[in-house]
DNA sequence: AGCCGCTTGTGAATGCGTGCACAAAATCCG
DNA sequence: CGGATTTTGTGCACGCATTCACAAGCGGCT
């Protein structure tokens, strides 16, 4: 039975909670730091994983500019957020910092491109060569390298073979055969929405755990199969809210004001 | 000063308690229903909006399909969430629901797209004419209808004056002039990361009170302007995170399979 | 009319994330 | 070498969001 997409708040993963993960002799190999955060990774909530990647493009920053050390209060405004946020996201993955000094930039550079799994290469596939699908394929290996584009597909017989940003576009008939022999791990979904549902399950059909899904609709996957989904127009409605709403206090504020100096009193 | 980016969490506003938003005669058909959803807007939680939107858009699909009555159970599950969630969702924003039968399609439909301030409509400019930009401005007026794309710029000066989608392209200078003369509501960052501060200062300046930001950089703003992000590299890389949790999952069971049948016991 | 079954709306409980505040640690300096 | 200073790491409390569970309410059926 099909699944329903996860969104940023539902757990009820079959995971369960198998609080087990750990081998059984817990102090017994202490020697190294890492198979402590291999333990953690798995309790690393959402929004923090969020965070560090945004860290992650504020220290990349801040390396080119030459730091070598850089302090929770720092990156934490550079991040636009608070230090004790900062902190606290960081400790999830272990502790590389220095009391008194901070972080040293290129140490955690590492060490939250191991947690993010940013050391090896994800492959990734769009499907949907459209505006928004031809932006993303020549994006070209994605920002921050590391997510190289490895295969196009489209419905548009026009389209077949024709190279987009160096990669000749594919049918959309060829995706799980496709996906499967290059290993791709994420699939980006730019196709129109009639067409999403349908794509999303030959990726999946292709071995795609990830999918990165563009097109405004809810999709309907199995429960090993991570969504994270973009839209525009749903982004655009909640700034539409924050409008309605400033206008409303506005409004109320105004109406307030003018109750008041009809009292006679001062704003 | 210049306040940080909110993003979708902190909602440490001055939104002050008001805990009873008052329960008068529920049935008494008060002419109007406006006056006390206004006063409920205030109180909507920001990850409501987003689902409200949801709920929107599969609402108008299942309009299209001639269907007049929908039961919270259906429509939470075409949505992606559980019927309680939804029901609370829609109980922020008033109750249209007939008990024992369900809510009417189209009054909901209206009464979203009043909380969400779509019955006017916001005037959008997109900055920044490249791969994305270019996307953006042909999607016309964008998804659901509401968001007319209504001025474009870019720095190139070999674009100034081409029409995209139908819109000649302004020079960045004009920003300030052009979305205040035309009231743009909300603006859309498309440019390179470099650009992207100057950009967003220019449209605050103009009065844009709603930023959507596509570039990878952190925005400064001034605390009555809403920004929001979308983010392509840190999407891939959350889902990274996944692959990698999974991966290292799917090894620390096999492992564990592997000492288990070695020891002799049944997996 | 009155009962029955269905579905909404919501109080209450639970869980999660955020922010505070402080102890622990490390460096610097006298 | 010891104290002052700085900054990390984290226990704790608070508040928001999600989920549960059930009473209230409505339509249909007898």
């Amino acid at each position: 039975m099909a699944r329903v997409q996860r969104d940023g708040g539902d757990d009820a993963e079959p995971t369960a909670e198998l609080p087990a993960v750990r081998d059984q002799g817990p102090s017994a190999v202490n020697g190294r730091k890492v198979p402590m955060a291999a333990d953690k990774v798995r309790s690393i909530p959402e929004a923090a994983v969020a965070r560090l990647a945004v860290y992650l493009r504020v220290l990349s920053g801040m390396a080119e500019q030459g730091a070598v050390t850089v302090s929770s209060e720092e990156l934490a405004t550079a991040a636009g957020v608070n230090s004790a946020k900062l902190r606290k996201d960081l400790s999830y993955i272990g502790t590389y910092g220095t009391r008194g000094v901070g972080y040293e930039v290129d140490v955690l550079t590492v060490e939250i491109e191991r947690v993010l799994g940013l050391t090896r290469q994800q492959k990734v596939a769009v499907v949907g060569i459209g505006n928004l699908g031809h932006a993303l394929a020549n994006y070209g290996g994605f920002p921050g390298r590391g997510f190289p584009v490895e295969a196009l597909f489209d419905v548009d017989p026009d389209l077949i073979g024709i190279p987009v940003g160096g990669l000749p576009v594919n049918h959309i008939e060829d995706i799980p055969d496709i996906c499967a022999t290059r290993k791709i791990a994420i699939g980006v979904i730019a196709t129109p929405p009639a067409a999403a549902q349908a794509v999303c399950d030959r990726l999946v059909e292709g071995g795609v755990h990830c999918v990165l899904n563009f097109a405004p609709v809810v999709l309907q996957v199995p429960g090993h199969v991570e969504v994270r989904k973009v839209d525009l127009a749903i982004e655009l409605q909640i700034l539409s809210f924050h409008v309605a709403r400033n206008a409303e206090q506005r409004v109320s504020r105004r109406t307030a004001a003018a109750r008041a100096s009809s009292n006679g009193e001062v704003v």
